[in-house]
Order: structure tokens, then sequence, then C-alpha cells
DNA sequence: AAAGATCAGGTTGTCTGACATTATTGATGC
DNA sequence: GCATCAATAATGTCAGACAACCTGATCTTT
């Protein structure tokens, strides 16, 4: 089935433009930029398209502008917001994504271990009873599976790592779903899974950062399998070389 | 010293209010939104304010627009961009970020010892060098260290991985920068962070993930301490509880 | 009756021009 | 020198228009 890919809309070529200007090193961090006017005569375009393009990359924090005054690169032309890269433009690789989902989850649960409290240790159980409870109900059960795995990226006791779990998350059932639309895959092994969580739990229960990031890992490779997914090789068991 | 607090932009603040209607769950996802002429008369502001709010939501990849059809709330509400996410609004909380780019960087450690190959090495040691001959010359130092971290990220093969390594490398500079304008602190301590680098470089060298790990977090906690950090206890040598 | 062509209405994309609000700057007066 | 004030200019917002395009209904042809 082929698919045709139109041309961008003036909008974005302007960001483009704007974008590469500054990571040329032709628009130094702090320098102003042409006013909109200007910048409009320049590209050949309406005002208008110049706001929408300013107003998106003001929204990244590359841009700031004071009304009255004008508009600048921001001491942090990188930006503020983080974006998977994309080459070709839309479809992500789910196999790399996966794997820093892995890792991500490794080391939560590790430092987990290290730094839960009772509160953390029963909103765990809890999800996992739940899980248990509900093993035929798929949504459910998927439901308390994020559940527990968010429950032992909040007892890392950051916000930042946490939300950055939760955005892993998000965009990896988010291109699952777009990917195939069966994840009735999941339904198969859900024992194992729950042997998994079970033996992670109790590892991040007994304060054992190193077994409960192995058990982490472990699981996340299961899952993967379990999802007919083939990533790289294993960090920690892996041959040498 | 104290700042003045502005309304926000029209624009800015019906931004704010789809997102939130979206949040709240009042706009389904895939469902359409209201035509801009609508929402322009909904909220009372011009069509103009809407479509620079809806060009920020689409570049967050939360909204989707067609021309001749309207626009409609993505299949992935939660957007495709990571924000670190900042309570008042501006300020980042630098020891949690710096903790996670610590977590992040020990990870990359323990998984480039067991992936990295000749040419990682290769370049990895480069920026030792680099860095031990210019020690006296801060910029080109730091510059140095920046890419010898770089490279062990790069040596995980996985670019999303690498792509955050550099976002987080990149806020915390930012956000330092504009909390000590002092960076300085650094100059004393640059003796212990080349022994540790070696420390590092070895472990990576020798293929050994868990003391690459341990390395890396050590270097770590101890450039915080060089900083004047104070960051939460470390994750693996805490007392138990 | 079914398949294709045409048309009408609606929606986003872009353009134009205007006014409001705010910041900078230089002249003025003392 | 210093405060005041007008002039200038930039962004923020508004209003209206046309272009390009999509959808669905109607009409035409076979």
């Amino acid at each position: 089935m082929l698919e045709l890919e139109r041309p961008d809309t003036l909008v974005q070529r302007v960001v483009n433009s704007i974008r590469e200007e500054i990571a040329s090193g032709r628009l130094l961090a702090e320098s102003r930029l042409p006013t909109e006017h200007q910048l409009a005569e320049q590209l050949n375009v309406s005002r208008s398209v110049i706001r929408e393009a300013v107003s998106q990359l003001k929204a990244d924090g590359i841009l700031i502008s004071r009304r009255g005054f004008g508009s600048y690169i921001s001491k942090t032309p990188a930006g503020t917001v983080f974006r998977l890269p994309s080459k070709n433009g839309h479809t992500l690789d789910l196999a790399q994504l996966f794997e820093m989902r892995l890792w991500i989850e490794a080391q939560a649960a590790g430092i987990a271990a290290s730094r839960r409290n009772a509160a953390d240790l029963r909103r765990m159980e809890k999800a996992l009873e739940v899980m248990a409870a509900n093993a035929s109900d798929f949504d459910l059960s998927a439901a308390a599976d994020v559940e527990f795995h968010r429950a032992i990226a909040a007892a890392c006791r950051n916000e930042y790592f946490l939300a950055f779990h939760d955005f892993l998350g998000s965009q990896l059932t988010a291109a699952r779903r777009t990917a195939w639309e069966n994840s009735a895959a999941l339904r198969g092994g859900s024992m194992d899974a729950q042997n998994e969580h079970r033996e992670l739990f109790a590892a991040i229960a007994l304060g054992d950062p190193e077994t409960a990031a192995k058990c982490a890992e472990r699981h996340l490779q299961a899952s993967a399998g379990r999802l007919g997914m083939v990533l790289p090789n294993s960090v920690y068991h892996r041959s040498q070389d």
C-alpha cells in the first residue's frame, strides 16, 4: 500500500529554516532575530506564517520574544524539550525504544531497592494483587502492570526520572499500537510474567539492588520475547569479545 | 531581586486550555476539535490566536490537522515530546536533574563495557588525552570531558539513549549556568577527575560492566561534590534500613 | 442499478492591513 | 546631570479575504 507524501507547509519550512540557522551557528545564542516583518520579507511569506513558526520555537524554549523589543535566541538554543529523533520522519525504531526502556526500568529497579519505603512496597503489592485477580481481563491486568512498574519508578524519588519513565511507556504503547494492532500476544505468557514480577518485587522488598536490576532486565527481555521482538544482546550476560 | 509576574499571553492560555480539555478527558483521542472559527468564537479570541495555539500543539504531536477536513486529537494525546516537569514554571531542581544524569551515565558505562568496540575505545582515549594535554585550558578540557562521556553513551549503540544523554547534558549545563555563573569550582579537582576517568575507562576497556557502572557513579558523585551540590544518598552503598 | 463525474459547502493554509500594548531612544527642560 | 516626555519600533491581537483541499450529495452515463 503506497503513501503519497506531501510537501511541507510553509510554517514547517520556516521552522526548519530557523532551526538550521541556529544549529549551523549563523545565528548565535542570545543574539536577536530579525523582526517579523523583515523575516516575512526575506523568506517571502506572510507575517502570520512567521508568527506561527516563531510560536512553535518559543514553545520549545529555543526563542524568546518580548513585546516591544523583539525576539532573540535563548541562552539554551538546544531547547528545553526532548524529541525522539526520527530519521525518515515518522516511524520509530521499536526495538531500540524498547531496549532503552529496559535499561531505564532496570536502573529504576536497582534504585528502588535501596530507596523504597513501606508505602512503596504496599503500592507494588497491591498492583500485583490486582493483576493476579484479573488475569483474564486484559485491560485491567495491563493497567495493573503499568501501575506496578510505575510504583517502582516512583520509589526512586526523582520526579524527572519518573516523568521520563512515563514518557517512554506512553511512546512505546503508542508505537506498538500502530505497529501491530494485536497486542494479544501478551495473553499467553501472563503466568510467566506474574512469576517474574514476584521475583522482582521480592528483590526490591529485600533491598537488594543488584538482584532487582537483574530481575527487571530478565523480565523486560522476556516481555520482548513474548511480543515477538528481537532485541540486541543482553547487557550483562553477553559473551566476551 | 524580585521578578514581575506577567499574565500569560492569549495564545498560552488557549494552549493550556486545550491541553487541560484533553487531560481531563472532555476531549477524547481521535475525536475532532471544533473548527478554528468555532474555537475563536467560543474562547472570544481571534482566529490568529487559535492558529498559533493549535500550531504549538501540532508540533508536540498532540493535534493533527488536515487541510479541508479539520483538526483532531492524535492517537497519542500524551504527545511525542518530553518536557522536564517544572512546578512553578521556570526553575529546575538541579540536584534531581544531576541525580538522574548520574543514573543514566552509570547505566551507560555498564552497557558500554559490554558493547564497546575498538573504535569506541580509541575515541574515549583520545578525549582523555586532549583533556590531559589541556588541563589548564578550561574550555578545551571541559569540551573533552563532554566528548569522553558522549563516547561512552555512543558505545551503547542506541540512538535514543544517546539523544537523551545529550539532552540531559545540555539541560544541566544550561541550568548550572543560570544558577551559579561560576563553574570555576571545577578547576581545583581536575586531577581527581582525571584519575576517575582513567579508572572508568579501564573498566570499560576490560569489559567489566559492574565495575564500570560503579566507577561512573563514583565519578559523578565526586563531580557533584566538586560543584558543591548535595545529592541524595548513593544508590548502591547506602546503609540498610 | 451501478459506476464515475460534477458541484456545493465547509475547513485549514496563507495573505493583507490595521490597531493595541509595550520597550527603546533621544530630545527637552530644569 | 537627571527626570520627563514624545517619537519610533517591535510584538500581540484583531478582522476579513482568498486559495487549496476534503467530504458528501447530486447528476450523468453506461
